[in-house]
DNA sequence: GTCAGATACGTACGCCGTACCTAAGTCAGG
DNA sequence: CCTGACTTAGGTACGGCGTACGTATCTGAC
């Protein structure tokens, strides 16, 4: 028998699902019905479930448009970073499988290396820029998860979060009851002016002995 | 009926077999068989397999060891990154949970609460202080998912992830090639040295105009 | 034309979360 | 010391999940 699909096609399928009904609605059977297919089927392509949400991860990571280096490696960190977290805004509830899944495949390590490459380009090397990577990546993906996972459990009101903490946090939680409100109000700039700090952070902290090799910008 | 479990006995036998099964170990039966009771009687303790796992993120909030406030809010804001570090080091398979869920339990938001208090110590408030304590908390979260809950799936050769990027690596991903080495003999010191560009972050960011309201260190 | 290999997919099993029900233990008011 | 209202224990059962296994069907090489 001719292959009736491809990875491709149970790629796309599998992550509109997840986009439309969430990581809960994505099962064999329903990937099996968006493809008029029988859930069986599925295990000509795909190992097991695990291996779909693998796919699935590689899906999105594909999605992520990754930008041409300039000369200005610090705009590039940037513009890597920022197509990164669009892409997570594009599909929040995929967010959960792509910081958990370790894929290794092309697509995902590829936004990767454009990230290492750009601050790389921009003098660190060895163990400082190992140590850069981690902590550009790691802000991230713990923003994504923080900023937009987050939503998709909650219950109907926008705002109930803000609210929620309010409730719980007279006088016990001061700094939080200050914080509420402003978090509510500032929605979608604290990616922004959170890269901005690690981006100076990296800039101003010297090396440790240990790691000179060369000097950097 | 004399109720036969606490709140408490649930929260310490779930986490238990979190930490020795996986989270996949976890089930209604697993954790009846657990605490030798039948499986519907949990539901006389907690609404929902969702609600259970609230639970466990709570009881792993509760162990995060919240460092007493000193008069130096620099070293305050590490320490509390870094109890919250060992915790999530301590429960690597319970870190999906943690990230996943927006519990607003008082055991959940007290780390959070301290975190911001210190940051608030420094001289932040409003947006800044806002900014400031997303971006150490996503970078917290993000480490831990990164570092800690990746291992759990390897297959069993220790250093497999590094040989398997070298793999698919040949050429096409030299920075990443460069990286995986470095990244293998590295591990453990990322967390501190990323924690440090950040606190560098903070402190050498200039609040731009619209939020400047009171001068800061 | 035939046959080997790939592909489609139905059936069935064990495990999951949990709705529903009944039995058993607890305790207050008489 | 009853008794009845209430709380808790926990069994049974159901639908849905991932998937092992088997079989039917199609394709291309010779």
């Amino acid at each position: 028998m001719r292959a009736r699909f491809t990875l491709a096609d149970i790629q796309q399928h599998a992550l509109a699902i997840v986009d439309r009904d969430g990581l809960v609605g994505l099962t064999m059977r329903s990937l099996a019905g968006s493809l008029q297919t029988g859930a069986m089927t599925l295990y000509n392509y795909v190992d097991s479930r695990e291996a779909l949400e693998e796919l699935v991860v590689d899906a999105v990571s594909a999605l992520v448009e990754i930008p041409e280096p300039t000369d200005d490696w610090l705009a590039d960190t940037r513009a890597v970073a920022t197509a990164l977290w669009r892409t997570f805004r594009a599909h929040p509830a995929a967010i959960p499988l792509v910081l958990t899944r370790r894929t290794s495949s092309r697509a995902s390590l590829a936004p990767a290396e454009a990230l290492a490459a750009a601050l790389a380009r921009g003098g660190l090397d060895g163990v400082d820029l190992f140590v850069a990577f981690r902590t550009v990546s790691a802000f991230v993906m713990g923003i994504a998860q923080n900023e937009l996972a987050g939503r998709l459990s909650h219950e109907k009101d926008p705002a109930s979060a803000a609210q929620r903490i309010e409730g719980l946090t007279q006088g016990v939680l001061p700094t939080l009851a200050e914080l509420a409100p402003i978090g509510a109000a500032f929605t979608g700039q604290e990616f922004e002016r959170g890269l901005t700090i690690i981006l100076n952070g990296i800039q101003r902290t010297p090396r440790p002995a240990s790691s000179r090799r060369t000097p950097h910008v």
